[in-house]
DNA sequence: TATTGTTATACTCTATAACTATA
DNA sequence: TATAGTTATAGAGTATAACAATA
């Protein structure tokens, strides 16, 4: 994708160039995954934020919930649920606890669609098999190490 | 995300699951770079394909490329950038060698609406200033390997 | 009063198919 | 004959605002 092709940076110090790379291949690594994860849902016919809200249901889940995992306004997500049940693929169930909410879980069709879709894109990517077991092990836990909540957040 | 959370893997050696991790790890990444990247856009008022056509432009594009880059039909690239024209942030250029393209260029408006979008999303997210030198450099080197064309590609 | 989910609206994205111009 | 870009069309996503039901 070549996101960072033209952005003239000034670095301060080597370990800042050397994370500007860093940063610059995984974006390189973002755009490949969207385009396989587009590629994917295309071929169950399903629309990216369809194919988004299945694998984002692992367990039922409120619909303003799910409107925050994709970054959407609850609206947008009546519509999308809609089309989903329509397909038979999820349903809506009434919360006892707070009867304003709605839970949204998948149904058997769905939980089998969604596990096709894992295989497609839940696994790792072309290229991920060239790197040794350390690599791996190395990689693993720099990702940690980022991913690593900060105390208060 | 939790993408990878109801996958039931059995994986068949210690890398193999460790691998699993550090791919899971990705996804979760991918997740926050998504919300990142959406927020940005609304914020300059870009819907999502526009700011990917914008990131892309780093520079001027045949509109088939355009489209090959953004994964999409060619007849959505024309509806993209005829918006993105009309707001005066790219002009389309007709190409002297085939008289059938048209290259998309950033306007001197547009070049400078792009910077300010990478400065949101291309710099590295939280997280990223955690990290060791070492853990840079490690990290650089493993997606070098991740990233290498495999000869025949 | 605040929150949850829905509806109405307007605009954009998306794929498909058909078309023109060019190669 | 094939390719580049456009247009027309239909269906879906998106944000905003307004609404009813519930907390």
């Amino acid at each position: 994708m070549r996101l960072m092709a033209s952005v003239t940076s000034v670095p301060t110090s080597q370990a800042e160039s050397i994370g500007a790379e860093a940063w610059a291949l995984f974006l390189t690594l973002f755009g490949h995954h969207r385009r396989r994860f587009l590629i994917a849902a295309g071929e169950f016919d399903l629309h990216p934020a369809q194919a988004g809200a299945l694998l984002n249901l692992a367990e039922p889940l409120p619909m303003h919930a799910l409107a925050s995992l994709l970054a959407c306004d609850s609206s947008n997500v009546t519509g999308i649920v809609d089309r989903l049940e329509a397909r038979g693929l999820v349903a809506r169930q009434l919360s006892p606890e707070d009867r304003r909410v709605k839970h949204v879980m998948l149904t058997p069709a769905g939980r089998r669609l969604r596990g096709r879709l894992l295989e497609r894109i839940g696994s790792p990517p072309e290229g991920f098999e060239r790197l040794s077991a350390e690599d791996l092990g190395q990689l693993r836990d720099i990702l940690r190490r980022m991913l690593a909540e900060p105390a208060g957040s």
